[in-house]
DNA sequence: GTGGTCTAGACCACG
DNA sequence: GTGGTCTAGACCACA
């Protein structure tokens, strides 16, 4: 479900923030469901659960999730999901959308890959 | 030319390879001029010379520049840009539009702010 | 009557006292009136009796209610009100104050935010 | 300089920021000037490097300091405090106000102690 | 059982 | 020297 790369220059809790983030967002995790608990995470990865809260204190933070002590951590609604992220993302899109047109990317396939991928959606 | 910001969590040497990358891209550098030395660099943004040295081994990794021994670093042409770079981007590429849409934007939102951003050109 | 937030950082116990304190400060629960029975309360909330329990026991600590053997928790008069817990709360005051004073909120802005919440009294 | 209490059920991490909020809402330690490093204050308190680091990005998030890798936290200045957080001040300000007013205290009273709390800066 | 906190000790990247 | 990350192991509060 989750795969880490040691030899990725990204800390794990990044890593393991980053693939629940995908989890929730390609609908594997709907809104509202329950995210594995720290601890089962923590040994189906081999990773310290300190780790892996970090993870979860990071997602939460984001918005991604939230988290009610002696329950568990829960996915949270798009519309949860801090402002900030969008921008965020919307910035980084443009400099890359920059540096691709540089290599030789035309715009119409950026844009036909992003009108495009609404099928794939692997 | 290049501003660094120190409150910035990305370490210097990465603000100034991607400070020289986007001089590169958008012209300000055209390909095959060089690029200024590493001693004046260091003088000027008031840096140490190892941190600069960093980020044009950083940047010339990339396939973005090259250098010349006793000559100095040079911005190399767009098709000599490492393969694996543009792929990597377009990966990033999608990631962001794939969350994106999760957070509400359309496709075609993306669509213009692709095809628009030809003539801002920031 | 009630409502709690599952995804709020507050424990559950804690919900439900600070609930039951703003119905007695607001006046929705007069005092002396009863307040609701802890197996009433359980029910109605869908919520462990032994939370309601703690909810109850830490507001008759704060002098907000007493319970009366076999007949149930009543809620106290404001001159009840362990003293402790006014002086707890002008601490609060002044320490916020201070802090949105730094953040830019004139004095003026906070006095009549005092002065003006006389009717609106959510 | 910061004092601590074991037997406060506030986390200390928590009391850690806290107190560094307060050094710097108080101009004790200047906006853009250094905090303690996390190794320093970690052997003057006797707390774990690990506690002190949560109480600097605790701060950090909430937007009083910024921190750079390898040279150390900064007072941040008040304009990059988070917006939410004054907001959320606001809030808990109302709770306590319409508390106190439940137990006698004037709103004249409050007043004025928002406004002679200028001199008194202590 | 769940998350939250804390300690102790270690290694790494950065400048 | 500085912060950032990770592990190992422990205890506590909550439901």
């Amino acid at each position: 479900m989750l795969q880490l790369n040691y030899r990725d220059s990204r800390p794990i809790y990044e890593q393991v923030r980053d693939g629940l983030r995908k989890l929730i967002i390609t609908g594997v995790i709907p809104a509202g469901d329950k995210l594995p608990s720290v601890r089962s995470l923590s040994s189906t990865l081999a990773i310290n659960p300190n780790t892996i809260q970090r993870a979860y204190e990071s997602l939460e933070q984001e918005g991604y999730a939230y988290t009610v002590a002696g329950k568990g951590s829960f996915a949270a609604l798009p519309s949860d999901v801090n402002a900030g992220r969008r921008q965020e993302l919307l910035e980084k899109f443009d400099v890359i959308v920059q540096e691709l047109k540089y290599l030789g990317v035309t715009a119409s396939e950026l844009a036909s890959r992003v009108t495009g991928g609404e099928e794939e959606e692997k």
